[in-house]
DNA sequence: TAAAAATACTCCATAGGTATTTTAT
DNA sequence: ATAAAATACCTATGGAGTATTTTTA
C-alpha cells in the first residue's frame, strides 16, 4: 500500500531539487527553506529505504534507483498537477502548454499563429521549445509536438494537420547571374544549396517524364538550419529547396523565385502528436482544433 | 502548482471510499477511524473547491467533476504505488499481477501454467478475472490481458504469443450413432454445436479443393461458454469447434475424437497486451517472458 | 432504530523555521 | 572564503482519536 508514503511534499521537494539541481533553488521556487527541502528528501529516503540523490553541499546526483524513480514520479506529478487542474477549472483551456516542434515550423509557421491563438484563450501560457532532435513527450513533459514527415512513434497519437509544399527557389540577382534552369537537369550546373538531415544532404526528386527522378545536385553550402539556406538565397548565393511556409513572404515580394513548382514531390506531412487519447487536457483539446484549422488555411 | 495539495493520504482516503463504498469501509481497510477519512475528504474538496462526493449518512455518489476526478487519480495512485514498489524491491519482480482473459483461454491454459510460474517467482501474487467482454485496462487497473483473435486498440501494447488452432471434434458415441462425416459438407446432416460471439454463432470453414468454403452447419445447441460445448460433445450431443487447448486432454484419453484437422482454418492469435511499452513492471515483464515460452510449447 | 457521516474538542506528532555546524570547491 | 547541505532545537499547526450529534433508510 501507499501508506506510510502520505507526503505528496516530499515527492515534490524531490522531483523540484533535481528540476533546479539545488535543495536551495527548489527551497525558493517553492516558497520554504533549505532546510524544509533537505528534510523532505531525507524523509522520502528513509520511507522508501533506497538513497535517491548522491549530495555534496556543491552538487547534486541521482543515484541509478533515484534516476528511475524521478522518472517515474516527475510524469505523475505532472499528470495530478494536471487532474486538479481541470478540476478546478471545469474544462475550460487554462494552464501552461508546452509544445515542441522544428525550428523552422516554429519559427515560421508556429509563432504566426499564436498570438490569434493567445488572443482566444487568455487563460492559456505557452512555453515554444525548438528543437529538431526527435524529444521524448513524456520524459521531457511536453503537451504536444508538431512533426514535419510521417516519423513512426507507436506510442503516441498522431493528428493529421496538413501537407508543407517543397519550394525550390533562387534570389533574381542569382537567376540573373548564372541563368534560369530550363530544366531539372540543369541544376548540375547551379550551386545547389540543400537541406542537412542527420548531416546527410536530402536528395531532391524532381518528375520528369511522368517518373520521379533523383536529380545529382551540388553546392557549395548546406546547412541543418532552413532559415541559413533562405538567407543565402536570399543573398544570391545560389538554389535553395525549402518548405513553401518558410518563402511564402519572400516570393510574394518577389525577393524569391519558384522554379519546377509542378514538378516537385508532394511535401512532407505536418502532424501534431501528443500522448494518451484519454484525458487529453482541455489546452491541448482546443490547441489542436486551432491548429487543425490554421493549417487547412495556412497550408495550401 | 500542487502546493497545498500536499495531502497524499486526502487522495488515498477518497479513493478508497469510492471503491469501498463507504467512509467506515475505507476507515477499518486504512486502519484509521471513520471520522479521519470523514476529514480528509472533505479537506480535499475544500481546497479543490469542488464536492466530489454526494454523501448521505447512507451512500456515497460520486458528482460529475469527483467521478472524472476519480477516474485520473485512482491510475495515479496506482502508478505511484507501482513506481514505490519498483523501487523498493529493486526490480526484482514481486507484487499483485492482475491478468484479463476469456473465460475459455483462462479456465484451460492460463491455469495450468500458474502454478509453476508462481512456484518461480515467490513474491508475486495473482489476481486472474475472466471475462469475455473488451475490458479497459487502464480503468479497471489490470497489468496485462491475453487475447484470443487480433483485436485492434490502437493505444496499448501486443506481444505475439502464439496461435490457438481450431479443433472439430465429437465423442466416439456420436460417431458410433450417427457415422462419420467423410467430408465438410457431410456437417449438414449433423448436430453441430457452434459457439456464440455476440450472440452470433461463428461460421466455420473448410478447405476445400484449395479454396475456403463456409459450411452451412446447423445444430440444437449453441453457447458463449467453450466449456459448455466441450461437456455436450463429451456427452454425445453432437459436433463442435473448440480450441485444441481446450480438448486435447479429451483427445488424448479418446474421449473425444478429432475431425478434419487439415481443412481448418488457422485459428487465432493469441497475444498479450499492455499499457506503456515504457517503465512495464518487473513482474508483468517476467509474466510476459514466462507465457511466451509457455505458448511456444503448449499452442503446437 | 441502527448504522453511518459530520462535528466538537482535545492531544500530540511532526513538519518547518531559526540558528548553527559541516563540507566541498 | 563562501555558499550549500545537514543538524539541533524549538514552536505551532493541524491531523487523528474520542465522544457526541445528526441524518436517513
Amino acid at each position: 500500500m501507499l501508506d506510510g508514503f502520505n507526503q505528496l511534499a516530499e515527492l515534490i521537494a524531490f522531483v523540484k531539487s533535481i528540476e533546479l539541481k539545488s535543495f536551495s533553488a527548489a527551497a525558493r521556487k517553492l516558497s520554504t527553506t533549505p532546510s524544509a527541502i533537505s528534510k523532505r528528501v531525507a524523509k522520502l529516503e528513509d520511507r522508501l529505504g533506497v538513497r535517491l540523490l548522491q549530495r555534496t553541499t556543491r552538487s547534486l546526483n541521482l543515484t541509478t534507483e533515484g534516476k528511475a524513480y524521478y522518472e517515474r514520479i516527475s510524469v505523475l506529478l505532472r499528470e495530478l498537477e494536471e487532474a486538479n487542474d481541470a478540476l478546478i477549472s471545469g474544462g475550460k483551456p487554462q494552464g501552461k502548454l508546452t509544445i515542441s516542434t522544428s525550428l523552422d515550423f516554429g519559427q515560421w509557421l508556429l509563432v504566426q499563429s499564436i498570438p490569434e491563438f493567445l488572443r482566444q484563450y487568455p487563460g492559456i501560457e505557452i512555453d515554444l521549445r525548438l528543437s529538431d532532435r526527435l524529444v521524448d513527450l513524456v520524459v521531457e513533459g511536453i503537451d504536444v509536438a508538431i512533426r514535419l514527415g510521417d516519423l513512426e512513434d507507436s506510442s503516441l497519437i498522431r493528428r493529421h494537420l496538413g501537407r508543407a509544399h517543397f519550394a525550390l527557389c533562387a534570389s533574381p540577382s542569382y537567376l540573373k547571374a548564372n541563368g534560369t534552369p530550363n530544366t531539372p537537369q540543369d541544376l548540375v550546373h547551379h550551386n545547389c544549396l540543400r537541406y542537412l538531415f542527420n548531416g546527410q544532404p536530402i536528395p531532391w526528386k524532381f518528375l520528369i517524364n511522368k517518373t520521379w527522378q533523383t536529380s545529382a545536385v551540388y553546392g557549395t553550402f548546406n546547412s541543418d538550419n532552413g532559415g541559413a539556406l533562405k538567407n543565402a538565397a536570399l543573398a544570391g548565393l545560389g538554389i535553395t529547396r525549402l518548405l513553401s511556409f518558410q518563402v511564402c513572404e519572400e516570393v510574394r515580394q518577389k525577393r524569391l523565385k519558384l522554379l519546377f513548382s509542378e514538378q516537385l514531390p508532394p511535401g512532407l506531412v505536418v502532424q501534431a502528436v501528443f500522448t494518451h487519447q484519454r484525458n487529453l487536457s482541455p489546452r491541448v483539446q482546443v490547441f489542436l482544433d486551432f491548429m487543425t484549422a490554421y493549417c487547412a488555411k495556412v497550408l495550401v
